[in-house]
DNA sequence: AAATATTTGTCCGTATGTATC
DNA sequence: CGATACATACGGACAAATATT
């Protein structure tokens, strides 16, 4: 449970690397809590700063879920809408604006999927639940 | 140039919002900088962590890009390589891994698209620089 | 129902390191 | 070398949401 301040990797992204092996190794149950913030702090000495921005990284890679109050949880993985698209669509990805993340309920982190055809948007999907489907 | 700590809002999801319009407006040409992060901080009367989390969320949706001892600038818009899909196969965006991060040269924040045929995977580009189409 | 503890969120100040000019 | 600017990291204080007693 050390990390290394001298190797040149920054302290955040070595508890991001070290928390996210624990994870994939399931360590913790799909929907189970890891430890608190400040435990995690403490297992690895480093502060909150620090630990802050190894869980925002985590979460921003869709391996884990924050919830205030109750702690942050090991993702579940979700079930994957899949949209039709047409022949001759342009297909790009981007982070949703204000507006779209609200409308569209896009989790923290997640992208969106627009569909263009001849340069007029025909959808905008939440990439975090739907996969586009060419015919 | 005032934000409102009583509003419910967080301070840095306005100051956010309030760099975002300013900077879709127009007011500094693309490739220009930003002022400094103390100087918005003076500007806005907020501290470093709530400038630097501002900053974090304009860089992840790709408006900017930050340089350290430069400074904040304007994203320049970016050419989109245009790449063919097969018929069939399904299309996903996703955070990339951190290999792929390196391999691909995905910028922060930004994503990866994944091409699908049959449940293999065929493809993986940087959704900020490629744009899929559909035969 | 109510008080208490736990946990994350937000915000601040400070210090040090490192890259650029 | 010095000045500027961002990156990293620490700690404290308070608020908000939740869980527990």
């Amino acid at each position: 449970m050390t990390l290394d301040p001298h190797s040149g990797v920054p302290l955040h992204r070595q508890l991001a690397a070290a928390l996210r092996a624990r994870i994939v190794a399931g360590e913790w149950p799909a929907g189970g809590l890891l430890p608190s913030q400040a435990r995690i702090g403490y297992d690895y000495s480093v502060g909150k700063a620090t630990v802050q921005a190894a869980v925002s990284t985590l979460r921003a890679e869709g391996l884990i879920t924050v919830e205030r109050g109750v702690g942050i949880r090991v993702r579940e993985p979700v079930e994957m809408e899949r949209v039709p698209v047409p022949r001759g669509a342009v297909i790009t990805a981007r982070p949703p604006t204000p507006d779209e993340r609200s409308r569209l309920a896009v989790p923290e982190g997640a992208h969106v999927l627009v569909v263009t055809v001849g340069g007029r948007v025909r959808g905008v999907y939440p990439a975090d639940r739907v996969g586009l489907s060419t015919a």
